[in-house]
DNA sequence: ATCATAGTATGATACTGATCATGTAAAAAA
DNA sequence: TTTTTTACATGATCAGTATCATACTATGAT
């Protein structure tokens, strides 16, 4: 059928997020073409009209990924001086709810260990996707008035990232809401952030 | 064939090494039975006389990483100062030697996103082997005259383990070794440890 | 109204990998 | 020396999965 013109695009946009949802959650070895493809409301024959390969799916999820997180950083910091934006940054990061929500949370977290083991493009998108994201909150720190802002902002990323990955691997609630609370207690006063 | 009592035991050993490895390596869903007992010098076929299932296998190899990581906290630290003894653990954990021996280093930093979707079993291995790392830290940490040596713990495994899996993921050698620097220089400042 | 077309669906192929049934060899036990 | 036993090898099965060839269908163009 023919359908308008948007119509593949839109059908590609479903598909995309359908895989940065599923290769966050269960890991991008685990995913299968087949199984995005149905959870976009589609079979798995279509897939080829739209990607080259699962490579490239994955490549293209992992960019999506990264502008949604980027989409997340501005919202927190828009309109509140570089301290509260911060401030709140850190307690979105570092939450329950970020926590319990693997499958739409920051990239970095939910990927770590796999991104070494990822084909070259998708492994460049990521490497892209940090840099920048470093970048980012590197300009942050830099209007908070830090010298070193960006060796700052690699040492925040760090513990950001580390304390998450720490919390999901945590299975008693207590002891998960622990390593978030030492993380976000530990940021905020290195930085002299309001709590 | 015969073999002495102990063939049987030593033969498991060397499995569970080759798991370990290639685990570390490859991530959990890319190592396959029969890689794994290539590695060992075997066939396929006799898994099975060893361990029940891959998960099982698995799971003894996370135990097994474990094993080494907390030999090799020992062997830093021992005979040292608690201050000394964590200035070198450190000086370890954010080389670039670990950092480029993924096979053979810290089970956080090499599994961390793919914890959270194993089988129970094996996550079971792990969290209790994080819990024992952690207090295993709050007692050099408390050696030092930490109060809040729990919390401090938690806090620095976080940028321990956030600093050497962002190193991992970059693949500009000097962006890489900066993040490793940002957070070694961090880490000791704020615990007072000779550089 | 008819037809050409684009977006998807169906079905097939080829491979990989976990698991299991059975075979084999050599040393210990008789 | 003969018989067991045990650790491992061989080969098969079954399921999952990426990829591709081909068929279908409803629309926009004619």
């Amino acid at each position: 059928m023919r359908y308008d013109t948007e119509h593949k695009q839109k059908t590609r946009a479903t598909v995309l997020q359908a895989a940065a949802k599923a290769i966050r959650a269960d890991g991008p070895d685990r995913v299968g073409v087949a199984g995005v493809m149905a959870e976009a409301g589609l079979t798995h024959g279509g897939f080829y009209a739209h990607f080259k390969s699962k490579d490239e799916l994955v490549a293209a999820a992992i960019g999506q990924m990264f502008e949604d997180a980027r989409a997340r950083l501005e919202h927190d910091t828009a309109g509140r001086s570089p301290a509260e934006g911060l401030a709140a940054y850190i307690d979105f990061y570092l939450s329950k709810k970020h926590r319990d929500a693997r499958s739409f949370g920051c990239p970095m977290a939910a990927l770590a260990s796999d991104v070494p083991r990822l084909a070259d493009p998708a492994r460049e998108q990521f490497v892209t996707g940090v840099r920048q994201s470093t970048i980012r909150l590197g300009e942050k720190l830099a209007g908070l008035g830090h010298a070193a802002a960006e060796a700052e902002a690699r040492s925040m990323m760090a513990e950001l990232i580390g304390a998450l990955s720490l919390a999901r691997i945590e299975t008693d609630a207590k002891r998960s809401d622990a390593i978030l609370a030492a993380s976000r207690a530990q940021l905020k006063q290195r930085f002299g952030l309001p709590s």
